[in-house]
DNA sequence: ACGAGTAAGACTCAATCTGAGAAGAACATA
DNA sequence: TATGTTCTTCTCAGATTGAGTCTTACTCGT
């Protein structure tokens, strides 16, 4: 049976009825390491923990939800130019019975991954949240450490396929900022100059600036050139993270 | 805020409520073509139209509110022999307003891999449902073509990178069975003699079982030798689909 | 101003992986 | 029996990879 035929015959009080949330997943970087954004809960349950920014979805869609509760969190305006640029895809939903105790709710839970952001206790609906490294983020409420697992290992994942390292860095950034990146979120050092040479022969990764960085690196060596992100939406061939027989089986 | 915090303030007549549904992207293959389940809607809207198979979730897991949609469309029993070898997972979730003319409904949508199974028509509840090339699926009720489109990149992706192709043949197979598969859902051919070397230099992607075919193909060649699915998760490394610029940008 | 340490970028080299093709043997059908 | 198909293994040239070296340019502390 097709979910239209079903409502078609459907009484409203047959079934209990479920809510629908949004949680995120926003990462950033902060000191070169992977940081996501919490929030501390005041009332029970899990009263004084920390969890994922999250609320309900109104009249819009999941992706303007989510968005939403972002801006809200971190202070920040949707259109705005901070928030203009981060990235944002939804991961997947989480629905078990009773991951909350009090009703049945269905959370669709969403990915972002934002470039170094100001820290949002600045703003007043924001107080309460802040950046937290990604290693000390545990004992979450609700099924977070779940969510934040798998956001985790998307974000892991996409840096490999995908462009969207560049998210993470300023609109101008240099090689190396990239893999200073990459590094973070991997959290394994590269070789400097396989990334270079590998990063440099995507097409459609990075395009150059013609600009070098205003001065070299905090703790010496040459001033590096600058570039922009490219028009690829996928990068081939990819960027694979170091072969680990764990991830295998 | 948080989902929980704003839930202790809600007020349940705030917001409209919103429906929660799964649908089903059920996928087999039928000589050597990519098959998709589909049901014909009976009742406006989309009458008459195509649509996957979904219905409401009840006091259930997500996961769970899938394998029962999927078990009463094709008239087979969870845990009983050819469903539970299906290979069942989350998709995406879909909930713009408006994607249901009557009411907000979010679907949470799910990919489901399948051996070629009888065809559905043969249960009671199962009649209206029946299963359609990919190519042939076009103009499905709601918004299941852009499902529909997200579910097939998702196959084509997860072939590459997982050993799921062996969902989609019997128990023991031939390389030719799984190079075949690989060919329905890529939708392009693959040479043998690469396709052959690759799966055996991946470890864990198929095991002997010393056996061969009973007989040679139905037009010629010699028996071939029989494999099991190993016990690799992941492949390492991938088998990637053949470049294809229009796939970069 | 100078020396030590650091990093960018270009290069080398051997090992591995890739796509394309060829070949032999086994098997089906007509 | 002739013809065509498929399985399986092999070859080979080109591309890609990981690891390392080298030069140059820069920062920082003294």
């Amino acid at each position: 049976m097709d979910e239209a035929s079903y409502l078609a015959g459907y009484d409203p009080g047959r079934y209990p009825s479920i809510a629908v949330t949004v949680d995120v997943v926003a990462l950033t970087i902060r000191d070169g390491r992977l940081c996501v954004l919490l929030v501390e809960r005041g009332a029970p349950p899990f009263a004084g923990q920390r969890a994922l920014p999250g609320g309900f979805v109104k009249a819009e869609t999941l992706d303007e939800a989510a968005l939403r509760e972002l801006g809200e969190e971190t202070g920040l305006k949707p259109g705005e130019g901070e928030l203009a640029r981060v990235h944002l895809e939804q991961l997947r939903s989480y629905g078990d019975p009773g991951r909350d105790p009090r009703m049945r709710i269905v959370s669709v839970a969403y990915l972002a991954f934002a470039p170094s952001l100001p820290d949002p206790t600045a703003g007043s609906d924001a107080a309460g949240a802040y950046w937290v490294p990604v290693d000390e983020a545990v004992g979450l409420a609700f099924d977070h450490d779940a969510v934040l697992a798998d956001g985790l290992e998307r974000a892991r994942s996409k840096l490999e396929y995908t462009p969207l390292a560049t998210a993470f860095t300023a609109p101008e950034f240099t090689i190396g900022d990239l893999r200073q990146v990459y590094a973070a979120v991997w959290g394994e050092d590269l070789h400097a100059g396989n990334f270079h040479r590998k990063v440099l022969s995507v097409p459609g990764f990075v395009e150059s600036t013609g600009e070098t960085s205003a001065r070299g690196g905090e703790r010496g060596g040459p001033k590096a050139r600058l570039y922009r992100a490219g028009d690829a939406k996928l990068l081939h061939p990819a960027l694979l993270r170091p072969d680990r027989e764990d991830r295998v089986r």
